[in-house]
RNA sequence: GCGCCCGUAGCUCAAUCGGAUAGAGCAUUGGACUACGAAUCCAAAGGUUGGAGGUUCGAGUCCUCCCGGGCGCGCCA
């Protein structure tokens, strides 16, 4: 990574803890990177910024091993233009780390958690927690190729009133089902899933409705937790989506984590009673309100589960970041998740929490889904059938998670130019194709050592030299900022200048040494489109 | 009413935790295949970054107010 030398050098005279910044410039004529180093120091010690530039431009335009050109522009920037033999070595680089190019040790020795989806098992996954688990599932492979040890979790609610209902609606169902005339409670789960569900454990269990009440909501309750849970996880797996923990709510309860949890808080002093509740003093850690813990009727609330759960996370199993995904509807929650933490005395920035904002599916210039009436909803899996993983999974990385989508149904079925996914893939697969050219033509691939480097000498093959050489960086800042769609940009602009690159070049043609140096730039782009896609969990294909 | 998020080209969105003349794709118009895959490329056109102030060498980005949209504000989950 040039960017990392240029701060190196820089470094060396100006001091540590001086905030400048090393970016590409906004046009090219000013060269590869530019610096605003002098800009700050000047500021800090009062000195003429362009002075202190052209002093630096002197003193590193020395380095003639990484720069041909060191110039003061502007109010005092400093522009930088690398060596051609410097971006050359690019390729050899990326090809001898191979699969590893791009890895980086920002997390070195960190444990992180994600936790991603956790949608209630009480029906199917609808499109929304789709995004949530492209966007999820996608952090937490960036994470860890940012030398993070990273734990993705799905947090399972599995008790308390909706389980109840749950069970309920299943067995209101099945009396339905063998005849009974039942007026369905509107507060109950209305979905045609459920009347499936009722099929099917009638189907196993003949004597459902001869069983006594209790046991046959329970019975319906646990049956229709496990059915779901499990076409829960079906429909993430055919997703691309796995996990490493699927962590029961109900069990935190049965551990007494939740009592443990409590009880610290109490003693801590950050708890009180009023009006026959139990109270988190929410508001002296930033909270609007002070929150319900636990209520008259003994119940602990949902809350009082996500304290303990979190606590959990932190104290016992020693997370040094927590990233939560969750629906943006839940934004309220954060202030009281973080108080919870400080009265803990944990280090709230320590919880990093990504809203996810909702999915607008659009079909036909019109928008097809988020009918709120209960059961109404476009599932993961039918999004998934009608428009395939790669474009789906793709689509959903291309927003920043803050800000609503609107998903073009049609669109991301497109098998043409418009679709950005096959944009990206294309590129991939003519690479692939070149290589079974040269493999027709005898062309022998060269060792990294023996590449003609200095054939690589085009603007173009300037431009691609230049973006492999900036991969690394954009995983590190996509981890650090917890920013996927960074990677989805970064491809968008490598299959560009591959596919510009492709019209106005050869990679094999008669001249047997630029054809090998083309040959080996060509499978370094690969890799590294392959990389990039493999990060957001999109195929690479060989041939489309 | 209070709080959070969003507002950038006709449409969908970027803009590297304050940087130089705000960039792509789609749509529109006009071009490029006897060449490794035209699912591609090139060009034109398109903007008072919702509005008004402020902070500073410098603001789409930070602060205040206003407008518009979304979502929250339960002893629900």
């Amino acid at each position: 990574m040039i960017v990392r030398k240029i701060r190196e050098e820089l470094l060396r005279h100006l001091p540590e803890d001086l905030p400048f910044k090393v970016e590409p410039p906004p046009r090219e004529e000013m060269g590869d990177y530019a610096t605003n180093a002098a800009l700050v120091a000047g500021g800090r010690v009062k000195r003429s910024p362009r002075e202190l530039a052209s002093e630096l431009a002197e003193k590193l335009s020395r380095r003639k091993d990484l720069f041909s050109r060191v110039e003061v522009a502007g109010p005092g920037f400093l522009n930088f233009w690398v060596a051609p033999s410097y971006w050359q070595t690019v390729v050899q680089r990326v090809l001898e780390k191979g699969d590893t190019y791009g890895r980086s040790e920002l997390g070195k020795g960190k444990k992180v958690q994600v936790e991603f989806v956790s949608a209630n098992p009480t029906g199917p996954l609808h499109v929304g927690h789709a995004r949530g688990a492209a966007v999820g599932d996608t952090l937490a492979r960036i994470l860890a190729f940012a030398g993070y040890e990273v734990v993705r979790e799905y947090y399972i609610n599995d008790r308390g009133r909706q389980m109840e209902v749950l069970g309920r609606s299943v067995w209101l169902r099945a009396r339905e089902l063998s005849g009974e005339e039942i007026e369905f409670p509107q507060d109950h789960y209305r979905g045609e899933y459920i009347r499936d569900l009722a099929a099917k454990l009638l189907s196993e269990r003949p004597d459902l409705l001869q069983l006594p009440e209790d046991e046959a909501l329970s019975l319906c309750r646990d049956f229709a937790l496990r059915e779901i849970l499990s076409e829960i996880r079906r429909d993430l797996e055919d997703f691309g989506v796995f996990y490493d923990v699927w962590y029961s709510e109900k069990e935190l309860y049965e551990k007494g984590e939740v009592e443990e949890a409590l009880r610290e808080l109490q003693e801590k002093g950050h708890l009180y009673e009023a009006e026959g509740a139990l109270w988190f003093r929410a508001t002296a850690f930033g909270d609007e309100k002070d929150r319900v813990v636990r209520r008259a009727n003994g119940e602990p609330t949902y809350f009082a589960s996500d304290i303990a759960y979190h606590r959990e996370k932190f104290l016992k199993r020693g997370f040094d970041l927590v990233v939560d995904v969750w629906g943006a509807d839940h934004h309220g929650y954060v202030p009281r998740l973080k108080a919870v933490l400080l009265a803990l005395g944990v280090d709230a920035d320590r919880l990093r929490v990504l809203l996810i904002q909702m999915v607008n599916l659009i079909e036909g210039g019109k928008l097809k889904s988020m009918s709120t009436r209960a059961g109404e909803f476009v599932t993961l899996r039918e999004l998934l059938e009608e428009v395939g993983r790669d474009a789906m999974r793709f689509t959903f990385l291309t927003r920043k998670c803050d800000a609503p989508l609107d998903f073009d149904v049609e669109l991301a079925k497109a098998q043409r130019t418009e679709n950005p996914v096959y944009y990206v893939q294309y590129a991939h697969a003519r690479l692939a194709s070149v290589f079974r050219k040269a493999e027709e033509a005898g062309l022998e691939f060269p060792s990294p050592s023996e590449i003609p480097l200095n054939r690589l000498d085009t603007p173009e093959d300037f431009r691609l030299l230049k973006l492999l050489d900036f991969f690394p960086l954009v995983v590190e800042e996509a981890a650090e900022m917890l920013e996927p769609h960074r990677i989805t940009y970064f491809l968008l602009d490598l299959a560009t200048a591959l596919h510009d690159y492709y019209t106005k070049h050869r990679f094999l043609s008669e001249d047997e040494e630029r054809s090998r140096a083309r040959l080996a730039l060509a499978r370094a782009v690969k890799q590294v489109l392959a990389q990039g896609l493999n990060l957001l969990g999109v195929s690479a294909p060989e041939r489309m």
